[in-house]
DNA sequence: CGCACCATGCTAAAAAATTAGCACTTTGCT
DNA sequence: AGCAAAGTGCTAATTTTTTAGCATGGTGCG
């Protein structure tokens, strides 16, 4: 079984697709490929995918739903972590920074609202 | 010229390679592939991404140096949003609830201070 | 029931990626 | 000057990916 990092193009672009949207039939994805193949190719792509232990699925009528066979968290925790490697050093704060802008301008006030209860929460702690 | 997202598997494990390191040279890139090939395809495949446009080089003596042809924000701006899209609806505040752990727990306190800083900025500046 | 739809398994061919060798030039150093 | 290291261009073979067709079986509904 080959690691994600080792997915090829045709099959990550189905990834991103059920990371997207969440479970689907393989007429979904199909449709939400811009440059989407023949639903026959796609159709091969999921098997592969499932077989190397990528997706799985379960049956909904006369269908097949995939989805993620790991679990949506650590896929995501997976993501950060390579995101963190390659552009800030590791460091998470300095992620954030990135993601809030210079000056947090790219937020909503309700979004401030929320990040302000995290740290003020985290700094409680510490005393 | 391709898009970012159609790299290949070698083509972006050689990107990342040099998207953690910086500037390096095609023996730097062949030493930092665990698995790599022989340093003549590992050659072949920077050929391939200057000439696709993801990299350039300068010479240094004898060598050559390769390194982005896009900023460095650039490519980590694209990168984080593609993050965003598949795992957090977009939602930058809930990406970095994530970054954070849930209580803030990860970080030190001096990033703390800096993250505290950034949102009261934010928050003077509307009122 | 019978049609439409979706699945399966098998097959196969075309395209892309990956690997690598060879001959030769340039650069830096001793 | 001469060697080692690193570059170039060209070529080619192998492997992987990607594409797609076909025959067949199951499900749900009018």
């Amino acid at each position: 079984m080959k690691k994600a990092s080792q997915l090829s193009r045709r099959e990550r672009q189905i990834i991103d697709v059920i990371l997207e949207r969440g479970e689907c039939s393989a007429r979904d994805v199909h449709g939400a490929l811009a440059d989407a193949p023949s639903y026959s190719s796609v159709r091969t792509l999921l098997g592969i995918l499932v077989e190397k232990g990528h997706l799985r699925y379960r049956s909904d009528g006369p269908r097949y739903l995939y989805s993620l066979a790991q679990s949506r968290e650590k896929v995501r925790e997976t993501a950060l972590q390579r995101l963190l490697k390659l552009f800030f050093s590791g460091s998470r704060s300095a992620a954030v920074a990135a993601l809030l802008g210079k000056d947090g301008e790219r937020l909503s006030d309700e979004e401030l609202d929320e990040l302000h209860d995290i740290i003020e929460k985290a700094r409680r702690k510490r005393g």
